[in-house]
DNA sequence: TTGAAAGCGGTACCAA
DNA sequence: TTGGTACCGCTTTCAA
C-alpha cells in the first residue's frame, strides 16, 4: 500500500504529506497546484488530486509568498472609517481586488493620525503588494510617505493632500467645482442670499469649497458676507449645526438658501428651519454635500453634491493593480468631478 | 572595515544583510528583533540597532509567519457590506484587533453567497489566526462551516443562523424582543391598529420580527390582520416601500402606526404618509429598525430600535482573540438585546 | 514525465 | 554573550 491514509486530524497537511501519500515528489505536487499539468501522466494527476482532496490539503500562501515575494494582498489605510462614505469605496476596492485574486489588509487611523507612519511600517512588514491610502483631506504630516524606501510597494493616494507630488498616483475630488455647481444652481433659481455652513477647518475640502462658494458669488456679482458663513463642522455635535442654522435664519436679510457642510449638517439645518416655521424649499432652499443614500428619504428629498467615492475607490484599485502588474509608467493625478444632484429641497427663491 | 555600507537601494534588506553589516550572526539580530537583549553586550545591541536603522531594515512577517505558524491576522467575512450598519462593526473590530497587534484581512460576499466556501478556503490558505463571520441573517447553506478541518482557526459567527450549534462562538441579536419592545411602546401610546412593513423573506431576522409583532399583538389582545402586513423588503427599490405604505394608508380601519423593516423603509414610509397629508406622529406614528445615525436628522426624528452592531463586533473580536490566545473553553452563544430608542415619530394614537 | 535540492527570510535549539 | 544550523512549506532550476 502506498498510503497509510492517516488524515492527520490535528495538524494541517503540507505539500510533503501529499507527495508522500500520493507516492510522488513535492515538485510534481507543486506542478499540479500551479496548473502545470500539460505534460503529466493522467493517472499521476488524478492520484494527486484525490490525495489533496482526501487530506483536505490547502497550500500555504505564507510559504508561497516567502519564495515568490508576493502576498497577493493590498493594504488599505482608511481614516475616519466612521463615515459610511469611504466605506463604500472599501467595498468596491475589495471587489476589484478579489477579482484580480488579491485580498485586502485593512488598517484604520481613526484614533491617532500620528500612527500613520507606524501603520505603513506594519503593512511593509507584512509585505503587501500595494497600498491604497484613503483618507480625509486633513492637512497632516506626510513626511513618512517621502521616506518610503525604493523597495516599498506602489502607493495610491485618495483624497490626500500632500505637498510633494510626482511620486505616487493620486485620486482627488474636485470639491471646488462641486460647490461652484451648487452656486450656479441656486443663482439660476433666483437666489441672491446664499449661506454656507462650513466644515471642519483642518480639512482641505472645507477650504476648497469655501473658495468655490466665493468664486460662485463673484461670478454672479454677489457680495461675500461674513455673517452668511457659519460653522457646520460635522465632527462636532449636531446641536452646533442647529445653532448655526438658527443664527443664519436671524441674519438680515435672511438667506434664501443654505448649503450644508455635508448631508448630515444639511439635514439638521432643514429640520431646524422647518421647526422654525419655514417651508423647504418655498421659503428657504437647503443643499447638502456627499449625496448619501438618506438624501432620498428626507422630506423634502435633499438636493446634494455627489462625491464620487465609489468611482475613486475603483480607480485607485485599478491604478494600483496595474502598477503592481508593471504596466503604466507615468504617475497619474486624477481629479474626479463632483456633480450636483438636484432634488426637492432646492427651489426657486421666494 | 566590517561593512561595505551599500544600502541596496533596490532590494529590501534581510536579516542576513543586517547581520553581515553589523558583523554578528543572524541569531543575534533575531534576538534584538524579539527583545531578547538582557544578556547582550551594550555595544553589540547598539551596533545592530544602528545597522537596522541604516539599512532601513524591516523584518519580514511572512518569513516569521512561516516558522511561527501565526500570521497575526484575523479574517473578517462580511456580507452586505453596502449597509453602513455592519461596517461600523468592522471599524471596532479593526481597532480591537490592532490593539492586540492583529490585522484584518477583509473579505466580502456581497455578490454571490455561494462564494462563501471559497472565501473561507482562501482565508485558510492565507493562514489567518481566526475568522469573524459577520453576515446578514440570511438562510443559506453553511455546510462548509461544518466541513472545516480541526486544524482550522477559531471562528466567531455574528448574526449568522446555522442549524448546527456547539462548534463556534456566536453573537446574535434579539430581533424578536426588539420588536416586542416596539409593540409595547406603541400599545402604551394607545395604538390598536399597528402595521408592519416586512423585510426580505429570506432573512431570519424578518421572521423573528414578525414573531415579535404577532406576540406583541397577542400579549395585548389585539387581532392579527393580514392586510396590516405588507412588504418592505429593503433590498428592493424604495418605490415598493412607498406603494406598500400607500396600501396600508388605504386599509380600513387605517393603521395608526407603521413599523418599517428598517430605518430606510420607515423614512420612506414617513415621507409617503406626510405627502399624503397625514401628520407624524399626530395622525400616524412611524417606527424604524436599526437606529442609524440619520434617524436624528429626519423631521420628525425617527423612533427606532437599536441593533447593537458595534457591541457585537467588539464582543466577537474579543471572543476570537481570547480563543486564539487559548483562554476560554466553553462555546459561547451570545444574544444581544435590541433596545427601543424613542424619538419624535411615535406619539399617542389619534 | 518526474525528482533532487537549493533557497526564500526568518526562529529556535544547542553549542561554544 | 554569541554563533551554527536545521527547519517552516513552498517554488524553481536543473538533471535524469
Amino acid at each position: 500500500m502506498v498510503s497509510q491514509t492517516r488524515p492527520k486530524s490535528t495538524k494541517r497537511a503540507t505539500i510533503k504529506d501529499v507527495a508522500q501519500a500520493a507516492g510522488v515528489s513535492v515538485t510534481t505536487v507543486s506542478n499540479v497546484l500551479n496548473g502545470r499539468t500539460e505534460a503529466m501522466a493522467e493517472d499521476t494527476l488524478q492520484r494527486i488530486q484525490q490525495t489533496i482532496q482526501r487530506l483536505n490539503y490547502r497550500p500555504s500562501r505564507v510559504a508561497r509568498s516567502l519564495v515568490t515575494q508576493q502576498t497577493a494582498t493590498l493594504g488599505v489605510i482608511i481614516s475616519e472609517i466612521d463615515t459610511p462614505l469611504f466605506l463604500q469605496a472599501l467595498n468596491h476596492i475589495e471587489t476589484i481586488a478579489r477579482h484580480a485574486e488579491y485580498h485586502i489588509l485593512l488598517a484604520t487611523t481613526a484614533e491617532h493620525l500620528d500612527d500613520e507612519a507606524q501603520i505603513i511600517d506594519l503593512l511593509l512588514e507584512k509585505q503587501v503588494d500595494g497600498i491604497i491610502y484613503l483618507s480625509t483631506s486633513v492637512y497632516a504630516k506626510t513626511d513618512f510617505l517621502e521616506d518610503l524606501p525604493p523597495s516599498a510597494p506602489p502607493v495610491v493616494l485618495v483624497n490626500r493632500i500632500t505637498p510633494f507630488a510626482g511620486r505616487f498616483d493620486r485620486v482627488n475630488f474636485d470639491h471646488l467645482n462641486g460647490m461652484a455647481a451648487v452656486m450656479d444652481h441656486l443663482v439660476q433659481l433666483g437666489h441672491r442670499h446664499i449661506a454656507h455652513l462650513l466644515g471642519p477647518k483642518d480639512r482641505a475640502s472645507t477650504h476648497e469649497r469655501l473658495n468655490g462658494y466665493r468664486q460662485g458669488l463673484a461670478r454672479h456679482n454677489l457680495p461675500y458676507r461674513d455673517n452668511y458663513v457659519k460653522s457646520g463642522d460635522f465632527e462636532q455635535d449636531w446641536r452646533l449645526w442647529q445653532e448655526s442654522t438658527l443664527a443664519l435664519v436671524n441674519v438680515s436679510p435672511r438667506p434664501t438658501a443654505i448649503i450644508g457642510a455635508n448631508d448630515r449638517v444639511a439635514a439638521v439645518a432643514m429640520r431646524t428651519v422647518q421647526n422654525a416655521g419655514l417651508r423647504v424649499p418655498q421659503d428657504i432652499s437647503i443643499v447638502g454635500i456627499d449625496n448619501q443614500a438618506f438624501c432620498n428619504y428626507l422630506n423634502p428629498a435633499l438636493t446634494s453634491v455627489k462625491l464620487p467615492v465609489v468611482e475613486a475607490g475603483k480607480l485607485a484599485a485599478n491604478l494600483l493593480l496595474e502598477r503592481i502588474a508593471g504596466h503604466r509608467r507615468e504617475i497619474e493625478n486624477n481629479v474626479l468631478p463632483c456633480v450636483l444632484v438636484p432634488r426637492e429641497s432646492s427651489g426657486v427663491a421666494p
